[in-house]
DNA sequence: AAACCAACGGAAAAGCTTTTCCGTTGCAAA
DNA sequence: TTTGCAACGGAAAAGCTTTTCCGTTGGTTT
């Protein structure tokens, strides 16, 4: 695969490589009569400089490191999708590189990206949780954590605003009138899951409705727990008129299980969703109004972010700076209500 | 972010440049003591050999272009994994690049891929369908379509074999002593449709068990039309006593329309579903028997194959390959039936 | 003691582009 | 006609590594 070189588009317009690197970067004073020349040849032979030699000469490939410590899952795709859409219009191509939770893997892949000269370097994962702060091995590339935060200093976090989330849930069921609110979430070693009880505490201290400690429960990730965590609460619980939910899949377990106990939802039972997983909030029955937390706009913004660090260098680099970017409230059908409230309605 | 070079590890340890770098590769002809010496001083400065300069040199990048002409969804990402998996071991990185269908934009893409100087391309996408050849803008770049193909002559084409998977389902199915099986898929126009009800015939007509084109229908990829194409048949067809279906989401819409028209699954009706995407095969009720298209094995086998294609320089690049992978049938509990076929069952 | 060989490591080219610095060339001004 | 300037484009260095080809050095062989 022998590639044209500089030379060859040199020799065949008669002029030497200095000029024709200069048309094609479109630099220096020359004739418009040798640049139409060098280009014709360039465009004949379907010369394509080499990044190579280029990057080593500008100290700048246009390219960074994705590092996902976690399997490509759901929440990756929207964040990815977000990240080369950002990165794209700035013409910068991105590594993927998955390595398992073992530090050794991590530190080969970091160590092979370093040696490609990225640029810079997004960590994302699954969990929000905290985890070890990326070994950048003496390097000082810049870094950003996107839905992923790290213990370290100076490091930059792009995280979902899990609190807002659970706020704009509360409110809008409170604004919907529900009054006996329960709560079926994921494991509570999570810190989201802290985090949105939180705001949803929050939303209902707001419209002084009480949140009544019997109505919350924790289970796993699942459908079987929305199902069995509502189940219980039917046949043992307190009453209730809502049910927000730690995530789509377990708001699905709750409707399927409430719809097969002859309930209807809305109409008893209001129901909020969390992810906007589009494919399960969708095909539930009813369709979740549902929190999206957003990744496709939280990945655009850590690569643009990214690229403000590359651009200046010796950026804030030394402080820490962990961002929530807002939720947003997509209404379905679980609860009834407004088509007024929409996707316009943002957490603080 | 000034790096250490080889010149300062060389003027560190007391040697020439040649003397590191023959050290670093272990080539040449060195004492054991300079060895040492100058690894000493490499690992002192963290040098890492830049792979600009080094690919330079060698004409070999260890980086291959993932081009996937649609959206990375839940067929990307297991192919991913397993391309992911081949190349890792191969120390070859991959640049992610996601074209939208826009021609023009996948050009930019592939372009730019080029500049980087990339050993290799694989082509992917979400529909089985074939797709216009990837235009390598005259260069004879390997390139491996995986879960993809392209009518181009000389295209290398890597695809589950969807008649075989559909044939597993019908074996299967009149295995355990179902004599009415019902088909319901997807859309007319998608190639696989096609063919997993070709190899569904053809398992039945192995068996002398007639299939009923009654008891056939395609519609959308979707829950709703597999709940709405089962309680037709209920209401309207002959009697059946499986289902073949099309997709895991039209056989979870299938299993729950049974279930809630009290139907028992696998007693009165078997389900067998396609994809067997893990979240939601595992979570219908009963967990679905399912075809799954082993996107990992067949993305691994895409990258070995594209590794071949690189080292070999010369392969049989002029011939037209279309290879298909074999599907394997996973039994969870939708059809009943042994836990003695379990995965080995493969189609021939 | 002369000749030779093996072991060791240095010098330099190659790989391809960008960019700075200068040398020409042609024309206008004095 | 000479001087000067602007426009144009070439030469060469820089960027970093690998690899080939040689030159030294010290010891062995006869």
């Amino acid at each position: 695969m022998r590639l044209v070189t500089i030379h060859e588009v040199a020799r065949n317009a008669g002029v030497s490589i200095g000029t024709v690197s200069k048309v094609l970067n479109n630099q220096g004073q020359l004739r418009a009569e040798t640049r139409l020349r060098v280009r014709a040849a360039a465009e004949l032979l379907g010369f394509r400089p080499n990044d190579l030699a280029r990057s080593l000469h500008r100290k700048r490939t246009f390219t960074i490191g994705l590092v996902s410590s976690d399997r490509f899952g759901r929440f990756s795709i929207p964040l990815l999708e977000g990240i080369e859409d950002a990165l794209d219009s700035a013409r910068v191509a991105v590594f993927l590189c998955k390595p398992t939770d073992d530090p050794a893997h991590e530190r080969r892949h970091v160590e092979s990206l370093l040696a490609k000269r990225v640029d810079g370097l997004i960590v994302t994962s699954r969990r929000t949780d905290p985890r070890p702060p990326l070994d950048t091995l003496g390097t000082s590339v810049p870094v950003i954590y996107a839905y992923a935060q790290t213990a370290g200093a100076g490091a930059t976090c792009l995280l979902a605003d899990d609190e807002g989330g659970g706020y704009l849930a509360g409110r809008h069921l409170v604004g919907l009138g529900r009054t006996r609110i329960a709560h079926i979430t994921g494991p509570e070693r999570f810190a989201a899951v802290r985090e949105r009880r939180a705001g949803l505490s929050r939303a209902l201290a707001g419209a002084q409705v009480p949140l009544d400690p019997r109505l919350a429960s924790t289970g796993p990730w699942s459908e079987a727990w929305g199902r069995e965590a509502v189940g219980r609460l039917l046949d043992a619980g307190p009453p209730f008129d809502a049910v927000f939910c730690g995530s789509d899949q377990i708001a699905r377990g709750v409707a399927d299980c409430l719809r097969e106990r002859g309930l209807n939802v809305p109409d008893d039972v209001a129901i909020v969703g969390y992810d906007n997983w589009e494919i399960v909030a969708a095909a539930t029955r009813p369709p979740l109004t549902t929190i999206d937390p957003c990744l496709h706009e939280l990945g655009q913004a850590a690569a643009s972010r990214l690229l403000a660090m590359i651009d200046g260098d010796h950026g804030p680099a030394a402080t820490r700076h962990v961002v929530r970017l807002p939720c947003r409230l997509l209404v379905r059908a679980s609860c009834g209500g407004g088509s007024s409230l929409k996707t316009a309605d943002r957490a603080a």
